[in-house]
DNA sequence: TTGTATGCGTTATCAG
DNA sequence: CTGATAACGCATACAA
């Protein structure tokens, strides 16, 4: 059992099991033409010697490398821990490698593309919210990866593919619920304020909001969608503000700048949650969950986002997808 | 510009520049002996052809893949990103893919190891600190990786290669720290007490403290590595407790665990951070400096740490490495 | 159901 | 410095 070596290649197994290199391969195949006692003889000989398909030479005959390109280059938010951890978990359960991806600045993007391309990569997903469309549609044009997936973010590149959670529904579920609870005087705060950045949920929160209450609502953005950034834009907007002047909640595009929020408002400015400000936020990271946050906010179904990519990849599904979340309240508001 | 083709071969190239196919591949060759005129003449035909060599069947063909495997099974605590961050970032400049494998549970390590080694990755790199070492060893046993790197974490497995802090020194500068300020009383609060689990911060702690001290550090174990098992833990423990009773300083295995303790001193509780009892923690997580936390914590040198692992993937290092870190003093002590 | 040629795009190695 | 031969390990198509 120790002696086993990795270069056992299938004609060895073929040799053992007497019978064709060709056979050996059928033996692997889910629905191959073999029969059953051929098939077992050769799954005896290659336990007994160790062996197992190279897939490396199985990609390149085959044009299929089961790779999938994850692209992303926003690591300091841990909701991207989440999604690390659904995708390469549910690809790996299907079949899939999963080949990780780091994006450092928006122009790189046609070397992140390239080097996945040079893998020969099934597909490429692309997570992360600092994206610039048109960069991403110029590398594409220049280096052609088979399928192209935006995940968890609006975009409406052509030739590619997104799936996300309905930013609609979500934002009007949690406008639903700050009326509900008797909220008035929301200020929606974003990340930054790009051209290139969509801030799909900043336009739907707010024309929604606008359309029941007849009120408009001001917008903040922050410099980077870290809590830093949040703590300094929130600092900045209440710091010597009068009570009365005071927004009765911040709607956070996402949780990370919700925490930030919340840090400001109790470190920096002495004010309580929710008593003195309430605060929404988006993604529902594990810390929203905890007894020093109680964070209300917005889980998106990354599970059901996933099952969804797998069939972009089997290529039963081949145009964009939207589904709902679930707003989760907790004690911010 | 916009019909480039990825199908493009080094034949092509080569009849394009009018030379032979293995020309170009010495022109995409960093040493190679190759003429300055006709490496040019080979670059610009690539580069209007759209030409990029193809990995995969670069890798088949010498049996170097540039690719190694990170495998982990921790997804829950915040640190796996910034590891995941410096070393994909720090891999990729240097030329290397990075493979993510996810690894469910312990029994599961042969799997990932197998797929890793049908990748033909050219190395393993395993993050997290669930890893069960004699599982390790046997999956190791049962699929040959031509490297076996246990980054971060503390192991002593034959034909591995540890890259990790040094606890030794590290559990030493928390304790003189501590001792400085005028603690006497910790109590260290470890991660789950499996049988497999080296917990070789807690056993340097409580060595040195009783060496300097002559007094014994009572241990706690949570369940898990993450914040709501180490709230449940710290909580039955001092609920009520009178406060002579108490110990002065919790002293946590890593932040995550840290953070959960000091949740539940405030929240559960009702005690102050660090005025009724201290907390500090390890690794140094983003959340830890946020106001919020103030965590005093100790810094891995994971930038020093990814460095040397280049130099075991350049094979140019081949024993094990403990690095020095860095106590960052902050205001939960 | 099974065996056989042929090709996937590259590199190691040797000849010129 | 450059060209040529022989793998690398498997899959596709087709023939038996």
């Amino acid at each position: 059992m120790d002696d086993l070596n990795d270069s056992v290649t299938a004609d060895d197994v073929a040799a053992a099991a007497g019978v064709s290199r060709w056979t050996v391969a059928r033996a692997f195949k889910k629905d191959a033409s073999i029969s059953r006692k051929a098939r077992e003889r050769v799954l005896a000989a290659a336990e007994t010697l160790g062996y197992a398909p190279d897939l490396l030479a199985s990609s390149l005959a085959s044009d299929r490398s089961n790779l999938v390109a994850i692209i992303t280059n926003d690591f300091s938010n841990p909701h991207k821990l989440v999604l690390l951890e659904r995708l390469t978990r549910m690809l790996w359960t299907a079949g899939w490698g999963t080949l990780l991806v780091h994006m450092s600045d928006s122009d790189d993007a046609s070397a992140a593309l390239l080097a996945a391309s040079q893998r020969r990569v099934d597909a490429a997903v692309v997570i992360g919210t600092r994206f610039d469309d048109t960069v991403l549609a110029t590398a594409l044009g220049a280096r052609r990866v088979k399928k192209l997936v935006i995940f968890a973010r609006y975009s409406q590149n052509p030739g590619t593919l997104t799936i996300a959670c309905d930013d609609v529904i979500a934002m009007r579920d949690i406008a639903d619920h700050l009326l509900d609870k008797g909220y008035r005087r929301p200020v929606f705060l974003a990340g930054p304020d790009t051209q290139s950045a969509k801030l799909h949920r900043k336009s739907t929160f707010t024309e929604y909001w606008q359309a029941r209450t007849g009120t408009p609502v001001p917008a903040l953005h922050a410099d980077a969608y870290d809590s830093a950034a949040a703590i300094e834009r929130v600092t900045r907007l209440l710091d010597g503000q009068s009570p009365d002047q005071r927004p009765d909640v911040l709607v956070c595009e996402n949780d990370i700048i919700a925490i930030g929020a919340i840090d400001a408002l109790r470190c920096h400015l002495g004010l309580r949650v929710p008593q003195d400000i309430a605060v929404t936020g988006f993604d529902d990271i594990p810390l929203a969950a905890s007894p020093a946050y109680q964070l209300t906010t917005y889980r998106q179904p990354i599970t059901a986002m996933t099952e969804k990519l797998l069939e972009v990849l089997a290529g039963t599904l081949t145009h964009d997808v939207h589904l709902p979340g679930r707003l989760i309240p907790r004690g911010t508001t």
